[in-house]
DNA sequence: AGCGTATTTGCAACTTAATCTCAATTTCAG
DNA sequence: CTGAAATTGAGATTAAGTTGCAAATACGCT
């Protein structure tokens, strides 16, 4: 369970567990899907325990060196994340005109990485794909 | 020529040419490789013809949309464009120890690409992929 | 359970990228 | 040339994210 990758995480690192992470840590993983950091800040005012600003991006900064959290993208506002626990290693397709996100995940795509990477001796540990374009919904509705 | 080519872009959309998109597009294309909009700016303040930081980041703007440049991604600081014009499409490694970036092109990996998209019935136009890792120098210098 | 200390918190001030406002200037079609 | 429409630069503004610091808190130790 997360609450105690991110516990063993603090511990091990010499930091303290307190209400406020846990806060932030509950409240990202009641999201379903992407989020940007005031939108989870704003759910964390009005939920029962509360952080303020700084306590958040402080805790969400610690939760991506825990690899519980990534950063996806940087939308053309501020950054976007989301859970990786128990939400599987996937990229992105986002549609220009309605902003839809496609999740999708390709092994032959993986594969296919891991062997330009060794082309170039590069020891590759994460990345991020994201393809542009038309949804299927909105290719239709076109002129 | 990239001239040429924003010329006809600014007057298909009822703009003007001046000196200081000039200026900008000038020192862009005699910029080799990746940059970020404030050097950009620091880089014109220092020309023969300048152009005020307003100015840059509406220039750079005008450029996207042209398709003469593109954004990359976006660091932990701000945007990071290069031109594409006279520089085929290609993707990018990352180092995350000594930041070197190695730009990589796989006719395979594109193809696949559309693959995967034919596949979610969606219109792909452009796409970003970072591959983030060490670099071969950087592996050799390990503890 | 209580203590002592290192860590954390919240607030507000700060930083930095990028955009906006608006009066003055420039472009360019006619 | 001329005049309308677009553009410019300077500085104000916005917004994301970080930081300094005094007060509060967690937690290992007894
Ligand atoms: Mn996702
Ligand atoms: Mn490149
Ligand atoms: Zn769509
Ligand atoms: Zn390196």
């Amino acid at each position: 369970m997360e609450s105690k990758i991110f516990r063993d995480f603090l511990i091990q690192r010499g930091l303290k567990l307190t209400k406020e992470r846990m806060a932030v840590l509950n409240q990202i993983f009641s999201i379903h899907g992407h989020f940007e950091p005031e939108h989870l800040y704003l759910n964390i005012r009005n939920s029962e325990i509360k952080a303020s600003r700084a306590s958040v991006y402080r805790t969400l900064n610690l939760l991506v060196e825990s690899g519980l959290v990534e950063r996806i993208s940087r939308s053309d506002k501020g950054n976007v994340y989301e859970h990786t626990y128990g939400h599987s290693h996937h990229d992105h397709m986002i549609c220009t005109t309605c902003g839809v996100v496609i999740e999708f995940f390709s092994e032959s795509l993986e594969e296919l990485q891991k062997m330009i990477c060794t082309e170039y001796h590069f020891a590759g540990t994460t990345h991020t794909l994201e393809i542009r374009g038309k949804c299927r919904t909105c290719q239709k509705r076109k002129k």
